[in-house]
RNA sequence: GGGGGCGUGGUCUAGCGGUUCAGGACACCGGCCUUUCACGCCGGGGAUCGCGGGUUCGAAUCCCGUCGCCCCUACCA
């Protein structure tokens, strides 16, 4: 098996193009067969450098390698003028205006055989002769496909529904060229929450935004994957390796999915508490662009859903946060930095200060004081942390340490304008 | 307009003529846990399978029609 890849550089790899690209990766890979990456670049205009290296960039990131290319399909003019050439010389394509058609059949049908759709048939009088090269002499879209797979050996195209009525006129060519035709797969389309279809202009979605929210690349292969097909056994987790056996392009759905970004959400927390610590350790600092203590990572772990929500919840543990001013408010009163105060005192003599030793002295304040757990809690860490939402107080104040500790909750109190002694 | 595709709870799906076929997941609601927020666990509401016919002893599953949405119909891809 033998499949291509080939997005239009126009920026942004959106997530239908990155599902285009993971089934055709598991089709190739699961098969024991190659990818191609093909940059569909006819149409000069939206094609830049820039726009390629974008593609590229989310591809690599998506971790979806390929066997070989890209390639250019604006660099084979020559195969494809040949290919016009050809359809001329045989009659199945003739000059309008300086640009080429290619000549349709008035009558009779056309079946394409489609793995996922089953066969479909296309009244030929429905098509009008179409161009299949500009005026100027470049190939157009149908043309520069049919030629381009044909001479990249591709059995398989897998690809967005959208090009399904696109699929006689390729056939058409092929035929006519007397190239034998490749198995095809239209997949699905994929659609925003607003119900309407998904592209660059619309709703966005793209594969660069999901990395920049911080979502694993493994979780977003694993969701996407689900868009659009599942198991009968309706799995939900798989691990790349066990989507490339499991995977069937058969098996593959006919209606178009719409994208939930809270289901990723969730998934994606799934993968980040499934992480060795060290691993997601690493992957945050690279995130956040600085060192962070491992004991930060672990503490902090099971409450995150992607890594940019590590910062928010457990920046404090790096360096000081701003403190929030609702949050102030709501724990500082009613006997809030007196509570901390006893709090500073019990810290100040814990021995070893670790997360049971500290929550041993604060359980010990709060039943001294008589008052509820949170009533000393929160004072702490608000001090500690600036807001009402961290990990683990116990933890979080272990991690800090006894002296940073008492430091803030030293500057806290102050703060409140309590006597610290 | 013409041609094509699609239609299971809000969303992703399982199911493909008959042992709970309406299952699983996200989301939602309630409870437990409890130091916040999450996580986790338990329970709950929600689809008669777009709609209408037909075939059949029996259909979400087969056929026809209809409605809705989407795609193509460019010297875009």
């Amino acid at each position: 098996m033998r499949v291509r890849f080939a997005p239009s550089p126009t920026g942004m790899l959106h997530i239908g193009g990155a599902r285009t690209a993971l089934y055709n990766w598991l089709a190739a890979r699961g098969s024991g067969g190659s990818l191609v990456l093909r940059i569909e670049d006819t149409d000069r205009e939206r094609s830049t450098p820039e726009n390629v290296e974008q593609i590229l960039d989310a591809l690599r990131w998506l971790e979806l390698d390929w066997d070989e290319g890209p390639f250019s399909q604006a660099e084979r003019g020559p195969e494809h003028a040949d290919a016009v050439r050809q359809l001329v010389d045989s009659g199945h394509a003739y000059e309008d205006d300086g640009a080429i058609r290619f000549r349709v059949p008035d009558e009779g049908e056309i079946a394409i055989d489609d793995v996922i759709r089953g066969e479909v048939r296309f009244p030929l009088g429905a098509l009008q002769d179409f161009v299949i090269q500009r005026s100027d002499g470049t190939p157009l879209y149908n043309l520069a496909v049919a030629v381009d797979d044909r001479d990249m050996g591709v059995t398989h195209v897998i690809r967005g529904d959208d090009h399904l009525s696109n699929t006689p006129r390729q056939a058409l060519m092929l035929d006519a060229l007397g190239a034998g035709r490749p198995v095809y797969a239209h997949l699905p389309l994929l659609h925003g929450p607003d119900g309407k279809k998904l592209s660059k202009r619309h709703g966005a979605a793209s594969v660069q935004e999901l990395r920049e929210t911080g979502y694993l690349p493994e979780a977003v292969r694993n969701y996407i994957a689900l868009l659009g097909w599942g198991d009968p056994e309706s799995t939900t987790f798989f691990s790349t390796d066990d989507l490339v056996s499991a995977f069937d392009l058969g098996r593959v759905s006919r209606s178009p999915a719409v994208f939930d970004e809270q289901k990723l959400r969730w998934m994606n927390g799934r993968y980040m508490r499934e992480l060795p610590v060290p691993d997601l350790r690493e992957r945050i600092e690279r995130r956040v662009g600085r060192d962070v203590p491992e004991e930060a990572v672990a503490i902090s772990q099971e409450k995150l859903q992607t890594l940019a929500d590590f910062w928010p919840l457990a920046g404090f543990l790096v360096e000081p946060q701003p403190v929030d001013e609702k949050a102030w408010e709501k724990v500082m009163t009613n006997g809030g930095p007196e509570h901390l105060r006893a709090a500073r005192d019990a810290l100040a003599a814990v021995e070893p200060f670790d997360a049971a030793g500290v929550e041993a002295a604060l359980r010990a304040v709060v039943e001294r004081l008589g008052v509820k757990p949170k009533d000393v809690f929160q004072p702490v860490r608000v001090a500690i942390s600036g807001t009402t939402v961290s990990p683990g107080i116990f933890e979080s104040v272990a991690a800090l340490g006894r002296d940073e500790t008492l430091q803030r909750v030293e500057t806290a109190l102050q703060r409140a304008g309590a006597p610290s002694a």
